[in-house]
DNA sequence: CGCATTGTTGACATAGGTCAATCCGTGTGG
DNA sequence: CCACACGGATTGACCTATGTCAACAATGCG
């Protein structure tokens, strides 16, 4: 869902976006990492007529990565406002390749990111639009460590998660409302808050 | 769609798997690597009620590597017959830590997958039925390389390919018999030979 | 305070799923 | 060498989850 972790490099030059600004476009020649230093960016993919697919967001401390060093294959944007720093190509390819080290703690988050795409692969492919938005929302508003509940971030706004989920707003507000209604959540401006994670995690196991 | 590229590893124990034998399990501890040395293998997800998600195949020379050192994060089941040779987990973990030339090769495979995933993400999340077929007899049966054009392997069934695409196997069916009408593809026993790779190629960017 | 943007809700349309019958190719036994 | 049986594949009739279009409500910005 975010991207990869931090290495320590060398703070390179940063730059700063506002609210939407695609600062990284699909099919771009790709020279440079971004570190995101802080805010957010949506991570996505769109086709010719529009419809759009959000690969991931990221947050503070992730790096979009450039992958095979000529092309992003994705495009990314800020959500309200964000600052990176951007980490040259070349730079990170050097220290992949002198340092095992480096290399393999990329390697690491690499193929952390990859089973994060196997599990949204089978929810895209398989899970119903109920199941998927319980998903999202265990996958949002709970933190790994401890069993603590965050509100879903406010940034992300019903097109971003039809837009992760592959539904339509409209779906994911009527669904929204059906898990007010059952007081799975509470919802307080655009914020979303849950209320019974487990119940949640059922719809989202065995399509309750 | 395949995984990932062999390194220069040491043949390690082989084994061999009947059709449709299950090798690796989700949830199972991983300590090995698979490097497949003949045959194929389908590599899948599934929910506790069954449905099924495919999230590649291998054939020979691909790599189905155990993620992050405690489990597999996906089934895996031979098509036919299938030979592997294992590959100790801890045996690549040291190279990976010690070789960078071999951690930097295997970083360069994996985001080569991560750069697949991100198109199938868009393509389950957001194209047609018929744009995702099309797709996926594009991605079988061309090879990067020259233009040429390979029937799709006969051992994938329409069940794979709807497991693949996220659809049934009847819309599958249904589907290859619109292309057949359409001249876009023939049918002789269970293999499917590209006619028109052009068009397909249409149908999958602008939705024809 | 009023416009503009985002979210909610409803009525209706449809792509694709479900269930069921039939077909076809291949393998088997007589 | 043929009948028969089994597992896929195909096709059809029908159903439903989700999308589409449209009206309206709520938020938040200038």
């Amino acid at each position: 869902m975010s991207l990869t972790q931090p290495h320590n490099h060398p703070a390179g030059m940063e730059r700063s976006f506002g609210d939407r600004q695609e600062f990284m476009t699909e099919d771009t020649p790709a020279s440079m990492h971004f570190h995101v230093v802080s805010g957010g960016a949506r991570l996505f993919k769109s086709l010719p007529d529009g419809r759009r697919q959000i690969i991931g967001f990221a947050h503070k401390g992730d790096v979009l990565p450039a992958y095979p060093c000529t092309h992003y294959h994705y495009s990314a944007e800020a959500m309200r406002t964000l600052r990176v720093a951007c980490v040259p190509a070349p730079y990170l390819r050097h220290l992949h390749e002198t340092s095992p080290g480096a290399c393999a703690a990329s390697l690491r988050t690499t193929r952390r990111l990859l089973v994060g795409f196997h599990n949204r692969l089978l929810m895209l492919g398989r899970q119903t639009a109920r199941e998927r938005l319980a998903a999202f929302l265990i996958g949002q508003g709970t933190r790994m460590g401890r069993g603590e509940l965050w509100p879903v971030d406010p940034g992300i706004s019903r097109a971003d998660i039809a837009d992760f989920l592959g539904l339509t707003t409209e779906t994911v507000s009527r669904l929204l409302s059906a898990f007010h209604r059952e007081k799975l959540i509470s919802r307080e401006r655009r914020a979303i808050h849950i209320l019974d994670p487990d119940r949640l995690r059922a719809i989202v196991a065995h399509s309750e």
